[in-house]
RNA sequence: GGGGUGGUAGUUCAGUUGGUUAGAACGCCGGCCUGUCACGCCGGAGGUCGCGAGUUCAAGUCUCGUCCAUCCCGCCA
């Protein structure tokens, strides 16, 4: 027998059929209304809050232990299930309330730092370090049963689709490519290392290798980089790899999975194909490789508008191969001096060199930049963005890549600032990606934007030698409401072009070997083609539910400054553990 | 590594030009209260002004340093 009363109901799911019946709750006080003579407990548990009764005529004896509770003390309480004679309309069980006729305090509970039910209205330090208290919180259990919920569609799903799930080993080599890794010294092997897998990219090809066909794992990731609102040192990937497969059909794949998610969690329809936008187009229209596309405010070349052109910086801009680039900030004539200066602080911010402004007039264009403009310039501009008096043309002349980026976080921040950007969802794949991020300065070495294994189009490889930073890589990413949700490639399974790329990036076959020994040795007994994507799911959970707090989504999160503030990790260990591993202490020397 | 914002009661915040005893709301404690649901009414307790220096007759307020949280740039093959 336990000493208590055990839950014959939840308290978030009774309800007017439920009246008369007897019912035992088991849970936490979540506010208490003593008037005295009677006594209001909400009582919540998993599923929600039901109102419990104290009343003197139905249990006297119960008056004094009742006045005795406060919030987040754990009860027992049994009763009989009445119909309110004052109904709340505003909680689910507001019909009903429970006549309490027993009642056990299992546990008292100290006063909590903060108040559980509303956690816009203590700071984020706090309910970091109390988490146990804000998991409480009914938003946040909602987020990690949305969570739980695209697990479950994830096993389905792929499970339905001939994946195999395996896991991949924690500790493994260290690779120096990519993020900072996460390092785990060897106490058998004094001096030597594991690292914390940054993704379990290696083992799933050679999984490919041997032959398993379709893999998927949700795969716990680390990376020891600064964090962001949407990155954590530590994070979920769905990560998947499929054999003898081409791009198009990771991407249906994929979409297939999106689709489900939206309908089995959002009851959404998901019209497919998703859009398959190349590099190219995303970067010269929303000057992001993520863009997001459910507002205007596109981008608009306007260099041919300037061949001639008087104004020093257009001329220069495109004399040494630059960029010149604007949008127009519809009804945008309105903003003032300080907060066109706000905008320029803005497009600075991503290595622009400044924000030529012109407010359209009746006259044509007004701002400091316009009396540069000749009238065919000023003509030319009103066209191309089908200006009309009252809104604002805002322009960036620059080096190609820094114009496009930073005129792609101008369109966000005006987006975000005039509240352009609708709740609905919206999703593509962008495509294409080029091979080579950049020509490294010193090697003149073009540097791999990807893994080192991303495979290149076939209709590419003549410009491998002579023009690299033309060829497009065999690599995609999904993207929703601009994040990348996921990554992916097709990769390279012969041993001969590996090489070749090897060569081209300037990796000599000695670096090879020593970086990726085991998975060039693996490529050489009978790779198949394969491919395959990776999802950030805490992201996809974000978006599902609708944050923009990757700690919102995931249950005991890291700060900024990577560390657990409940917990207060990182630590400093024992000196004895340290000896054992010979690791040393070096005091750090500041500058 | 760099920039922005914030740190004052348990919590969220206010605090003027540096000047008397640092305030409010919520929470907490005590009393009253039989239909509350943000219960109400009366009373009370509660402060290392993040930390450390400095300037000053005098610092929550000014200066410098530092720590923490958060947002962004760099970084994240």
């Amino acid at each position: 027998m336990p000493s208590y009363n055990k839950r014959t109901h939840y308290a978030g799911t009774l309800r007017e059929e439920g009246i008369s019946q007897q019912v035992t709750l088991n849970g936490w006080v979540n506010g208490r209304r003593d008037l005295g003579g009677l006594i209001f407990i909400d009582v919540r548990d998993y599923t929600g809050i039901a109102q419990v009764v104290f009343s003197p005529q139905v249990a006297p004896e119960l008056m004094d232990l009742a006045s005795e509770l406060r919030d987040e003390f754990v009860v027992s309480v049994t009763g009989e299930v009445r119909r309110r004679e004052r109904p709340n309309d505003e909680m689910p069980t507001g019909q009903i309330e429970i006549y309490a006729s027993d009642l056990r305090i299992l546990n008292r509970s100290e006063v909590p730092p903060f108040e559980i039910g509303d956690r816009s209205k203590s700071s984020e330090e706090l309910r970091l370090k109390y988490r146990y208290l804000e998991l409480r919180n009914p938003e946040l259990q909602e987020l990690l049963r949305l969570r739980n919920q695209v697990y479950q569609v994830v096993h389905n799903y792929y499970n339905e689709n001939g994946f195999l799930e395996v896991e991949t080993p924690l500790l493994i080599r260290s690779t120096p490519e990519g993020a900072r890794d996460y390092i785990v010294p060897s106490r058998v092997h004094p001096g030597q290392f594991y690292a914390l897998p940054q993704s379990p990219q290696i083992y799933k090809q050679i999984l490919m290798i041997a032959g398993y066909d379709r893999y998927v794992q949700i795969a716990k990731c680390m990376r020891d980089e600064d964090l962001r609102a949407d990155r954590q040192p530590e994070f979920t990937q769905i990560d998947l790899e499929m054999s003898f497969v081409e791009q198009e059909d990771v991407l249906q794949m994929t979409e297939g999975l999106v689709a489900r998610l939206w309908k089995e969690v959002k009851g959404v329809d998901i019209k497919l194909p998703l859009p398959r936008m190349p590099y190219r187009e995303a970067m010269g229209r929303f000057g992001s490789d993520k863009p997001d596309t459910r507002f205007g405010l596109e981008l608009q070349d306007v260099g041919d508008l300037f061949g001639e052109t008087e104004f020093g910086v257009f001329s220069g801009t495109l004399g040494s191969g630059g960029l010149i680039s604007g949008l127009n900030f519809k009804g945008g004539a309105g903003y003032s001096r300080k907060l066109i200066d706000e905008l320029t602080e803005h497009v600075k911010r991503y290595g622009a060199k400044g924000l030529v402004w012109l407010k359209v007039t009746a006259e044509g264009l007004e701002g400091g930049s316009a009396k540069f403009l000749n009238d065919n310039e000023v003509n030319g501009l009103l066209q191309r963005f089908e200006a009309e008096e009252g809104d604002m043309l805002l322009i960036v002349a620059d080096e190609p890549y820094t114009c496009q980026k930073s005129l792609g976080a101008l369109r966000l921040e005006i987006a975000r600032r005039e509240d352009l950007i609708p709740e609905s969802d919206d999703m593509l794949f962008v495509v294409d990606f080029p091979m080579f991020e950049e020509i490294d300065a010193e090697t003149g070495k073009p540097v791999p934007a990807h893994h080192p294994f991303t495979s290149y189009r076939a209709e590419d490889e003549t410009m491998l030698d002579s023009e690299p930073m033309k060829v497009r890589a065999n690599a995609y990413d999904l993207v929703i409401n601009g994040y990348e949700c996921a990554g992916g490639s097709i990769r390279i399974h012969d041993q001969g072009i590996q090489g070749r790329i090897f060569d081209l990036i300037g990796l000599t076959k000695e670096e090879a070997r020593e970086k990726f020994g085991f998975l060039l040795d693996a490529l050489q007994y009978g790779a198949p083609p394969h491919g395959g994507i990776a999802f950030g799911l805490d992201r996809l959970v974000m978006i599902l539910g609708g944050t923009d707090n990757i700690r919102d989504v995931i249950a005991f999160p890291k700060t900024t400054r990577a560390s657990s503030l409940m917990d207060n990790a990182p630590s400093h260990v024992d000196a004895r553990q340290l000896t054992e591993l010979g690791i040393g202490i070096l005091e750090r020397v500041k500058e």
